[in-house]
RNA sequence: GGCCCGUUCGUCUAGUGGUUAGGACGCCAGGUUCUCAUCCUGGUAACAGGAGUUCGAUUCUCCUACGGGCUACCA
């Protein structure tokens, strides 16, 4: 099946642009179908330098590559595809010939309306409590008027004639069977005054062009929906199977907003989201696969996606979920893919972590017990600078290491440790010899290995006291333990 | 105002006439542990309301309420 995802460069990628297009892509690769994407830039004054890189970038960086259309070829934006071009602003001829065969049929009409009209007439409807729409009155005009106002170069649009007495029926993929009543749609403008037309001629004409079978689009779509089923059915076109997906929203229920939430996908990147998170919460964000499993890669979301399991009502765009997806994520990479990964945030705050032949070893403490990327030099920060040891810090209530026994632990600590050979310098080894020493002195584990673990990290909390001592090396940790004891 | 769509724990959701209304996140408690995190166990918490159909409605129908989207020569 053929789908595609149709953005207007007017800006970052928007999430929900991004669950829209994951669906799409979903629905494209489980049926070994193409997945389109097209640029809709027919509102000049909208378009936005630099957008479409920017779209195509975070799709890519998401993993969802287009198979044909605008496409990101080594970083540059270009064009793949037979059925091109694939960005509107090129097509304008194209939507010129389908206008005038609309015009010609009768299914159109030219509108020679100011604006200053069209907007008085809305105030004077809505002040009426009628609905605003377009009152006909170029419908009215004579065909040697029009011929005149036309030859006289008079700036005008295009606008569909909808058959009032219609009922329009359709079944969407997501919502089912809906009804429309002809006399409540608006005659839409199809053609701007500029010349180009507008997303519903646009997209019509491209969607049949483009022999695209799906359209996966916005629940804000579905009151224009009459218009479109119209459109294809004036140009004598089979109209392509439409899935409007519930909107996401703000904590109020609105529809997600800017000023409520952070919208741009461009943001999550930068906050270190793992795209297998994004794109994961976003899958379960109105869609569930219909058993309990919660964790899905983009591959496994291909075979287990279906349409009819998307959810009808919007869904609260909650990251608390998220963050429990980028924890899981972060716990299922290889070890070397996340020390690659934390590497340079280290090394730029330490750039004695470029020398660090162990650094994936110390990376491995902590990928256990983070959550984002960022925090990742703080947690691993006292292996590459010499803590700040306090004595509020060594001395700890909760484990029993009261003032008076930390000189004797710290002493006893200092002259066991110094007594382990290099080659026992292991975990186990060092657990072996600090437990007996805990057993011999009668002290709990927690009154020797606390004091251990802060002396070495001058942290409340951080990996436990036998690896941090093992990847802090021998050296080192007698050098910091004999510092902390001053402090005793 | 008009048209269209929607409504199960705080959040994401399962459920299609008979269930102790299930799971996940969050939160709370306990356990593991030298700390924190992880991990494990348990707990908290929901069918918007009203009629109707039915022996029986979360599930079907209607009404109400509430919420949302659209109502541009923007998409």
């Amino acid at each position: 099946m053929r789908t595609r995802f149709a953005p207007s460069p007017t800006g970052f990628l928007h999430v929900g642009g991004l669950r829209t297009a994951l669906y799409a892509y979903l629905m494209a690769k489980q049926s070994k179908g193409e997945f389109i994407l097209r640029i809709e830039d027919t509102d000049q004054e909208r378009s936005v330098e630099g957008a479409t890189e920017n779209i195509l970038e975070v799709l890519q960086w998401a993993g969802i590559d287009p198979d044909e259309g605008v496409v990101l070829d080594q970083g540059t934006v270009s064009e793949k595809g037979e059925r091109g071009p694939y960005i509107q602003s090129q097509r304008l001829e194209i939507y010129k010939k389908y206008a005038n065969e609309l015009l010609e049929n009768g299914h159109a009409y030219p509108c020679f309306c100011s604006s200053e009209r069209l907007d008085q007439m809305r105030k004077d409807q809505q002040a009426h409590k009628q609905a605003p729409m377009y009152d006909r009155m170029c419908l009215s005009l004579s065909e040697e008027e029009v011929k005149k106002k036309l030859d006289a170069g008079e700036p005008h649009v295009l606008r569909l004639k909808i058959p009032q007495s219609e009922k329009i029926t359709f079944t969407d993929d997501i919502r089912g069977l809906l009804t429309f009543q002809g006399h409540t749609v608006d005659d839409q403008v199809l053609m701007k005054s500029d010349g180009f037309p507008t997303y519903h001629l646009a997209h019509v004409v491209d969607d049949h062009l483009m022999d695209i079978e799906l359209v996966v689009r916005g629940e804000e779509w579905l009151s224009s929906l009459p218009k479109h089923l119209l459109l294809f059915q004036c140009l004598g076109w089979k109209p392509p199977r439409y899935a409007h997906v519930p909107l996401l929203l703000n904590k109020d229920k609105s529809k997600l907003s800017k000023r409520q939430n952070s919208v741009a996908t461009r943001e999550y990147i930068d906050k270190g989201y793992l795209p297998e998170a994004l794109i994961n919460f976003l899958a379960l964000l109105g869609w569930n696969p219909g058993n309990t499993q919660e964790l899905f890669s983009l591959k496994e979301l291909i075979d287990a996606f279906s349409l009819d399991r998307i959810q009808k009502a919007g869904a609260i765009f909650d990251t608390d979920k998220l963050d429990w997806l980028q924890g899981q994520w972060i716990r299922k990479m290889p070890v070397d893919e996340f020390a690659q990964r934390i590497r340079p945030t280290v090394e730029e705050k330490y750039p004695a972590a470029k020398d660090d032949n162990d650094f994936e070893q110390k990376a491995a403490l902590i990928q256990e017990r983070m959550t984002f990327f960022p925090e990742a030099a703080e947690m691993l920060s006292y292996y590459y600078e010499k803590p700040t040891v306090t004595k509020d810090l060594l001395v700890n209530a909760k484990q029993k290491v009261a003032d008076e026994i930390l000189p004797k632990v710290m002493e006893l600590l200092i002259t066991t440790l110094e007594g382990v050979a290099e080659d026992q310098w292991t975990e186990e080894g060092l657990k072996e010899v600090l437990f007996a020493l805990a057993e011999e002195k009668d002290y709990k584990k927690g009154q020797i290995l606390w004091p251990l673990r802060a002396a070495l990290t001058g942290l409340p909390y951080s990996p436990g006291a036998f690896e941090v001592a093992v990847a802090l090396g021998k050296a080192k940790t007698m050098e910091r333990l004999s510092s902390a004891s001053a402090f005793t």
